[in-house]
DNA sequence: AAACTATTCAATTAATTACTTGAATAGTGA
DNA sequence: TCACTATTCAAGTAATTAATTGAATAGTTT
């Protein structure tokens, strides 16, 4: 029984393990997108090819990504959305009791509350009633692999170029990789900056998928 | 940006780091019930006194727990109910992607699914309608601090001698500490070698609290 | 088959973590 | 005040982890 109870921690702490390294989390982070080649994942965490490997081998013998050899590469993806929902809950932990999460994001990402975040459920009601329009400000290959319906990809360096084609009626509402994503505060600056009323939603893209909500493919 | 994601994601690995061990894992899960003195929790990790302290201290670095003096002792509690929520999701991962989690359960608590646990929702509803009678088979201290309103209190070795009280027409139900706390199986299991209608609770009482659901004291 | 690419493996080093031991501190009761 | 208790602190050792390097493997292209 207590044999049993050690083992069991023992196991629970394996996934603890795998979740106490920075890299291993932005990875993650960038694994909820969509799968990734190691490559891909060795230049967002700025490691070398060879320790990217070795981190992505740690996730996966705890199970939280799985793989497949297509070709030359060897693609990572998240193995289920309970881990998306596991990171999710850690994210809501660590602002609620580490000081130092809530002070970068509130010192980096300009004042966290200003910019109101849209609760999803709020937002599927108000495109249900066509009162918003919803950009998804990711690069095009990451809304291509998957994204809101009826969402408008516009990449953040072609926010700019693409102002006078949005309706200045319409409220915008802007998402982008998760809650800890710069791209969709930036955009919303950028879009009160010219007079339109704009926010984010709550959370990023995974989180929605992760929460049932409906998703969209390109064609 | 790049910094910023660095440190952020650093940030979030120190909450990780202090999911990592098994013995931190385990006081956690301890105290999810009620908060405990140091003596107790060097108990039932089996580390030193001095050990324990600091693995405690790790938690409280990160906001997980936190603590009182009181007199000679210093009690700990988990810090709010989203740390429990946090470890049961990280159970839930564990439970789907760790081959090991799901064996260990199997075999040491016998065949899981033969115990049909019920939900915390069907179990309110047949409670109101008075259809079961609740039993916490949890030593009598920790129902002192906190139980499921109108469950009865038979610690495991009382059981025994205690089951020609219970109404045999009245189905039964036992919950204990958590969802990997061997009691109400071995409840459970003693019950229906008797004849009694019985089955377990989901999870545990800390989730029972957890989730929001009314928790009753003793007087 | 030979050259090439993406990834993994294996060996090494540096840094971190777990645990032990014994001393220090703060509060209690005689 | 003195002895006592519960906890924390500080220093040291053993074990684990992260990152580096270069070689090995599997699949592709020529």
């Amino acid at each position: 029984m207590s044999e049993f109870k050690h083992n069991i921690f023992e196991q629970f702490a394996r996934i603890g393990k795998a979740l106490s390294n920075g890299n291993r989390l932005q990875m993650l982070e960038f694994l909820a997108q969509r799968e990734r080649s190691v490559e891909e994942l060795a230049n967002v965490s700025g490691l070398s090819v060879a320790n990217t490997s070795q981190h992505l081998q740690q996730l996966r013998q705890v199970g939280l990504v799985s793989s497949v050899k297509r070709g030359l590469k060897v693609f990572y993806r998240v193995s289920s959305d309970d881990v998306i929902e596991l990171m999710r809950v850690m994210r809501c932990v660590a602002e609620n009791h580490l000081a130092e999460v809530g002070h970068l994001v509130n010192t980096f990402l300009t004042v966290k509350d200003e910019l109101e975040p849209l609760r999803r459920e709020e937002l599927m009601q108000r495109v249900e009633q066509g009162l918003v329009t919803v950009i998804d400000v990711r690069p095009a290959e990451e809304y291509a692999a998957g994204h809101l319906p009826g969402a408008v990809n516009i990449p953040p360096q072609e926010l700019e170029q693409r102002l006078q084609l949005l309706d200045a009626g319409h409220e915008i509402v802007a998402y982008c990789r998760g809650a800890h994503c710069v791209y969709s505060y930036n955009a919303v600056q950028q879009l009160r900056e010219r007079g339109f009323t704009a926010s984010r939603l709550e959370d990023g893209f995974p989180e929605w998928k992760g929460a049932g909500y409906p998703v969209e493919l390109s064609a």
